[in-house]
DNA sequence: TGCAAATGGTTTCATTTGAAACTATTGTAA
DNA sequence: TTACAATAGTTTCAAATGAAACCATTTGCA
């Protein structure tokens, strides 16, 4: 132990305790989530991240032929991973898409009876993820941190488009 | 407005609500901060996220000769990803590598007085990001913040390494 | 000793990702 | 009606990333 040596540096150069950080928190947590799921569903369902949200959109949204636009806003995530996304699921046989008539650059987009069955099968698997994932919090804690990341994003407006994992 | 298609298709399907998907919301969360964050060290000083870390881990562990294996442990990220941002901050003079006497398959490294110029500058930047980031959140909101997190990222044990963004 | 396994670290290769450029179509307004 | 701006979506190119192979050195142990 150098107690002197610390205090001054400590006080010269006021190190960020990184464990402490949040957003680095955030990352790190964030990021294990993600992987943990992300794996399961690539090597169960050959299904990135990104397709997932697309079909979870498509599932949400059923009958209403949203455009890759709108997925792309609904999911947060910029137009070329959408793109990227939809191109794997039309050439795999899990999403249906048409042109808009009425507007020809549109695509109308919904989900194959191929991509209703691999939604169904995921969408409990997320579930489960999510429950275990939070397990360890309490209900109140479960509460509290709905409750700030609804605020957290309604904050840091995710104006636009984003992310990626999880 | 089809009532009962929906509501049969929610029986049937269950579809997701990703915005109420814990992990799609931390996601979308930490990839907004983390990328903002990223944006400026960028810009300013030629930094990417994970040379930032690095530095703070250094920084934090001032005058113990970390090796390159102890800084991947502390930042929770993978050695490869270690290697490289070391590579590029030996290169651009902010960090000092030695060879360990006694084990010369490790380094020892420490910042130059480059590198503690830096930090310096970017340290209070990252709390500056911090704050704002939770700005919207009220004293007791960030006090269940901080410990949920703790929880978390405890409970899913991030066990070696992981990690990019933040 | 001496040789296989383990460790610290770097390099290579393939994949992922993002930004910007591009195509096609539609809207607008002179 | 023509011509310019805006929109939907795709492609291209470069940088970031991860996994596995790879060196050098050290450790464990027969």
């Amino acid at each position: 132990m150098k107690p002197f040596a610390t205090a001054d540096r400590m006080a010269r150069h006021a190190p960020i305790e990184l464990e402490k950080f949040v957003p680095y928190q955030l990352s790190i947590v964030s990021n294990t989530v993600s992987q943990a799921i992300a794996r399961e569903y690539a090597e169960r369902f050959d299904l990135g991240t990104t397709e997932w949200r697309v079909m979870a959109v498509l599932a949400r949204h059923d009958g209403e032929g949203l455009s890759a636009r709108q997925v792309a806003r609904l999911t947060a995530m910029d137009k070329v991973a959408i793109s990227r996304a939809l191109a794997r699921l039309v050439a795999n046989g899990r999403v249906l898409r048409r042109v808009h008539r009425g507007d020809k650059r549109r695509s109308v987009l919904r989900l194959s009876a191929a991509g209703w069955r691999i939604h169904d099968a995921v969408a409990p698997l997320a579930r489960r993820h999510e429950r275990e994932f939070v397990a360890t919090l309490s209900e109140e804690e479960r509460d509290w941190l709905g409750r700030i990341l609804d605020k957290l994003m309604a904050a840091n407006e995710v104006s636009e488009p984003r992310a990626s994992g999880g």
